[in-house]
DNA sequence: GAGGAGATCGTCT
DNA sequence: GACGATCTCCTCT
């Protein structure tokens, strides 16, 4: 894919900028010599030392490290037993803030990716089937076979990396703001982000 | 379609 | 030893 990829230094900004600007980017995962590829349409900034919901509003672990790190860097992090969630690390070193990424529109790669989740696809299923590939941050993590072992700590800016972002001029027309999902703590901040009405959105949906 | 419970294990106390 | 930035399945309607 020839799109340009994201910089280090769109990364080495606040999470809620990277959070909004990274709506509608690309992330792209290379499998051998095939490519899987997605839509951000839904992300959330976690504000590091300031932030309660964050994890690194504990102070610095061997597990949340890369936040600590320079910017442009994959957490990725294995939660309930069964599922890993990936973020991206914003601002300069020491300043640990990031986003979580939590949905993708699949762009390319769709059949491997939905195999990689366990699920059928034919020629043509229905949006409602599309929408489980990728619709949520457990979902897209394993339709790209994002895992702790293999990818926290990964460069996301550079190609030689097997998993990177991309800006392939797309913009979205309208971005909304939410509360987060699933914290206990913060529950009421405004720092959940989606592309208005794309229908691949976590959370339940009828149209 | 909505709501609730269980799965399952790495991480920190 | 408790709990979590989730998902799926099952039940009830």
């Amino acid at each position: 894919m020839a799109a340009p990829l994201l910089s280090r230094e769109f990364f080495a900004r606040d999470a809620i900028t990277v959070g909004r600007e990274l709506l509608g980017k690309l992330l792209i995962r290379r499998e051998g010599r095939k490519l899987l590829a997605g839509r951000i349409v839904e992300d959330e900034a976690y504000l590091g030392a300031v932030d309660p919901a964050s994890h690194a509003y504990i102070g610095r672990t061997p597990r949340n490290a890369v936040l600590f790190g320079p910017p442009g860097h994959a957490y990725v992090y294995f939660i309930y037993g069964n599922y890993y969630c990936a973020n991206v690390s914003c601002m300069p070193e020491r300043e640990a803030e990031g986003v979580l990424l939590r949905a993708m529109e699949p762009v390319l790669g769709l059949q491997a990716m939905a195999e990689a989740r366990g699920l059928e696809l034919t020629g043509e299923s229905p949006i409602s089937r599309l929408r489980l590939i990728s619709s949520g941050p457990g979902r897209m993590s394993d339709a790209l076979g994002i895992t702790r072992a293999r990818d926290n700590t990964k460069d996301l800016t550079t190609r030689k990396s097997d998993l990177w972002f991309a800006d392939d001029g797309y913009r979205p027309e309208r971005i909304a703001t939410t509360p987060r999902i699933g914290i206990k703590q913060a529950v009421e901040e405004p720092l959940r982000f989606v592309i208005a009405g794309n229908l691949f959105v976590s959370g339940k949906r009828t149209a």
